[in-house]
DNA sequence: GAGGCTAGCGGATTACAATCCGCTTGGCAA
DNA sequence: TTGCCAAGCGGATTGTAATCCGCTAGCCTC
């Protein structure tokens, strides 16, 4: 009922649906901010039409870069079958899931918060991610690249120093270092 | 002027400092929250007051807990007299780091949302554990258990997971799991 | 010990977030 | 097509955070 994937019965409620996550993103995109009274009036309905639909701030960022997010789980059956599963592991890491958290504002700071809120991610991203990550692991275990016994959890958890990358920094360069610390814990054989 | 360790010129200012400590500690302990004008109320002092020694909820936060942060930073040499530098590591993650973070209501909390703000860490807290991550480093590539050239900041990025335990969960096993794939991560060699 | 000076206080005030409920209006049945 | 029903709306209202500035009182000089 809140993130959008629904239809709901009524007309105007998918238009302001649609009208609100314009505003956010909008919002997103020039200041950074999520208010959701200027929200509100930006998209030209109530503050509480916008709480109705998201009733947090994360859940309205997550849903305005849900697509992001859908690619960054979608692309992995993709990697593993243009590359090799390490390769492809590691791309994932650095042109996929830190490149989106550096590029869309916001975007790491609501994971962030979204997060303290203990597994209380709004939506099914969470589950995506962490059934994205079991992917990839599967594919390495599958390869001999990474020993078996790994749970995608844990992993995700390494993962987690992503979000403290420097936007304004070489974040590319520092994904590259914590995929390759990582890499070596994964790893099956020394190297 | 805002952290607690520096001695303001007045007598009342020193006094405040403490009443409001003790009354944030109370409350982090009772309910978990940080709500300022609580606090003011309990610590008999304006709000103002308090905003003025803790900008943000943050600041108190770790202000509350500086003894324990300050314990974690110092238990490093401790455990690197009494322990092989390997065992010390892991010990110092698993029953220092994680135990705190688990333990003290809000901290992990508190961690999470300050490091949102980029480097605006109150304090020196953030420069301390890099370096008590650095000592731990030095010692174990010295001893020739880590490779080389691994940056405190690439190893804290990769404890950063351990603000996503559950600490009404085995937080004790999966951090012990954290310690050990990034031990695997950071060793010199196989195993 | 008295007086001046300013650091620091406190809480009234302002700004903002979030809720809640009477009203509107789209959807559906007859 | 009309009328009924409730899903959904909007913004007045309430609660809470954060600021700001006139005043208090601790410190230092003489």
């Amino acid at each position: 009922m809140t993130t959008g994937s629904v239809s709901p019965r009524r007309a105007d409620t998918r238009r302001n649906h649609e009208r609100i996550l314009v505003a956010a993103a909008a919002s997103l995109a020039d200041t950074g901010e999520v208010s959701f009274n200027a929200i509100a009036k930006q998209a030209g309905v109530g503050v509480g039409t916008v709480y109705r639909h998201f009733p947090t701030p994360e859940a309205l960022i997550l849903a305005v870069y849900r697509r992001e997010v859908r690619h960054i789980v979608e692309v992995v059956p993709v990697l593993l079958g243009k590359h090799p599963p390490d390769k492809a592991l590691r791309l994932w890491v650095t042109d996929h899931v830190a490149h989106y958290m550096m590029t869309k504002k916001g975007l790491a700071d609501a994971l962030r918060t979204a997060t303290a809120f203990r597994g209380e991610l709004p939506g099914d991203a969470y589950e995506d991610m962490l059934g994205a990550v079991g992917k990839m692991l599967e594919a390495n275990v599958a390869a001999g690249t990474v020993r078996p016994g790994l749970t995608p959890v844990l992993v995700m958890r390494g993962l987690g120093g992503l979000l403290w990358l420097d936007p304004d920094g070489d974040w590319r360069r520092d994904a590259a270092s914590l995929a390759d610390l990582l890499w070596h814990g994964m790893a099956a054989q020394p190297g």
